[in-house]
DNA sequence: ATCGATCATCGACGATATTCGATGAAGGGA
DNA sequence: TCCCTTCATCGAATATCGTCGATGATCGAT
């Protein structure tokens, strides 16, 4: 046999959407600013510290919240966004997947 | 101090790249398809188990080629790619320097 | 030298993504 | 109640992406 562990084609959308969600540099950015804060920011926050305006921030961050990187608290007049780490193991595991066996360093 | 490992904007592009580069089924599958195959592939029978045609699947191997996802070879008349484990490593770390700490199980 | 096979590249098209400014919805304070 | 702050959503403009068919380049075989 050749593939004894082949993903479907739905497995392969799913885990494009992952990869995708972090496909940006902004959101990149995102995710790393709520990562080294250690707590939940206000969209204003992330706002001051990205290169873009306030709608752009909104986008983004509802993309990160729908493939759940990061979860989303509404508290009174503003929105706390805060990252949720345990959802970012899928990029290992999506890799050991997508390979078949464990990854080796470097390159 | 609120960050005290922050990512510079040109290494948020490099992840961003890195992520896009598998934001793509097709590339998703491609990408499986040689790592189950345990071997180089030509592009003749990547083309033959993938529902997109030849161009497409050359622009996409030229897409994780870039990347340094996929090795190509001339031999002949025929190309042969194959996934070059050590890369897709960069995938963990890039989680580990856009998150700071190791990332938990589950979600 | 000619032909056929294999793959890369080109040009084009539709679809999707990114961004902005403006507007709307909802809550808190005076 | 009225206004201000905060954020989400809308509409539009621009850019990028994914795909295809056709063409071009390269190599091997006859």
């Amino acid at each position: 046999m050749n593939t004894p562990e082949a993903i479907t084609e739905d497995e392969a959308r799913t885990y494009a959407t992952w990869f995708r969600a972090l496909g940006d540099p902004t959101r990149v950015r995102l995710l790393h600013l709520l990562a080294g804060a250690g707590r939940a920011m206000t969209v204003g926050e992330l706002v001051a510290r990205v290169d873009v305006g306030q709608s752009t921030v909104s986008h983004h961050l509802r993309i990160l919240a729908e493939v759940r990187f990061v979860l989303a608290e509404r508290r009174g007049t503003s929105t706390l966004y805060a990252v949720n780490r345990a959802c970012l193991s899928v990029f290992p595991r999506a890799v050991r997947s997508i390979m078949g066996e464990e990854v080796p360093d470097g390159c």
